[in-house]
DNA sequence: CGTGATGTTGATTGCTGTCAATACGTGTGG
DNA sequence: CCACACGTATTGACAGCAATCAACATCACG
């Protein structure tokens, strides 16, 4: 791994989301982490390693995948910044981790987690409550993956981005290649490509440059996202004219 | 609901597989559940339901399932004698759960769940695993949706339970109907139909009534299961001579 | 300014869905 | 015990969405 320790002292942090239910007003323990940095395209962890560490990323952007004997590939997840990433299994991992771009991230010891989980009650009921929304995240994927359409599958991913990401909720970065996005969404890179010029025909997107799109008309997104076409475009879209 | 308490005594167990690596030698604290019956096809809860007791399966089967505006339908999961579900949601389920035959289970009141794991270290490490298990077993079938063809998909159906169900691991238990299987596989009924036939024409499969298979050739199943195709067949099974 | 990677568009193929008809099997009633 | 009927499964014909193959455009970068 060509990832570089970025600072001797180490960053302070909690890596789960702090649960807002939980009736609890103190915080979970801290812990320590360590600050790394990687290039754009680095391999972070293969699928088969140890479980040594989680990572919280602070910029850039990840993806973890899976490949199957064949070579095709399946994106589990993108990890945006002040996202989580790295678990992924149980004593090893099922999916290989890359920097879809250069990156900075904080890696906890796993040791560390288990430990603070067992000791802390509030830390053990944030990662409770992070793995069941990470089960009920891949609940949704498997709906989009085995019953949505090409289309609507792109329009959901665009709609999610927009929800994570932060800054301006109409301009959505897309950090990720087009190839990327097809192996997150089971869709092929040119299937992809015409969802989004179609979206862009339609009025619903504007191009501001490969890498990141301007929403229009989210309504319309909306709709393309649960399936309900335009009348009169129809799913002619996805055809030449 | 239609489901019908079986008895006023209550049955005792532990509704998570106790985690074996745990180091621990007890057992986690035991738990009361209510015994239930339901009749084929009977709504157990439905989407968006609040969530108040997760299920053990004691005999029969189960599909939760999740439902889109326009009928679409992914089933989510099939619960087999002796597995868990309604798991699927923090407060309110986000699946639908029915019983695909006559079915008998054990209901565990969440609240007695979350204060047993409160106060045992141990159950609370039963949970956990249970919870992350299930989070690879989703991102396996992500996989599955959205990377594998139709006979691929219903190989590693399949082989999934032959794994799981007990008894002569030769001979498969297909409670669900065809139609079932297409929308717990992201696949029409025919297609399923078709694929069956297919594995049953090169002597893979052999049938035991619409309910049952036996598994002739379990290598050549793990073979489609992933994507290595006999020379001779090719994928020319799923096409009419 | 050239060069390679990435993205878009076009033409065609093919897997799987849809529609339709037939076969099977289970369960009921005579 | 058999006949019928309904639900389910299988098979066939055809259509359509998305994959594949291919060419071209665009962008990033040296």
């Amino acid at each position: 791994m060509q990832t570089v320790s970025l600072a001797r002292s180490p960053a302070i942090g909690f890596p789960f989301p702090v649960a807002s239910r939980s009736g609890h007003t103190t915080s979970p323990a801290q812990l320590s982490g360590r600050p790394m940095r990687c290039a754009r395209g680095t391999l972070i962890y293969a699928e088969g390693d140890s479980v040594q560490d989680l990572y919280k990323v602070v910029s850039g952007s990840i993806r973890t995948y899976r490949t199957l004997s064949d070579g095709r590939r399946l994106i589990a997840s993108f990890a945006l910044p002040g996202e989580l990433f790295g678990l992924d299994g149980i004593g090893t991992h099922r999916c290989a981790a890359e920097a879809v771009t250069d990156a900075v991230m904080i890696a906890f010891a796993r040791k560390e987690i288990e430990a603070c989980v067992e000791r802390d009650p509030l830390a053990a009921k944030c990662f409770q409550m992070f793995a069941l929304e990470k089960l009920i995240s891949e609940q949704d994927r498997c709906v989009l993956l085995g019953r949505k359409t090409a289309s609507e599958r792109v329009a959901c991913f665009l709609l999610d981005l927009a929800d994570r990401s932060e800054g301006h909720p109409h301009l959505i970065d897309l950090p990720m290649s087009r190839y990327d996005i097809g192996d997150y969404l089971g869709l092929s890179t040119e299937t992809v490509s015409r969802s989004l010029t179609c979206f862009r025909k339609r009025g619903i997107l504007a191009d501001r440059g490969p890498h990141r799109v301007e929403v229009l008309d989210r309504d319309a997104l909306e709709d393309a996202a649960s399936g309900i076409e335009t009348p009169a475009t129809d799913c002619a879209c996805l055809r030449p004219v």
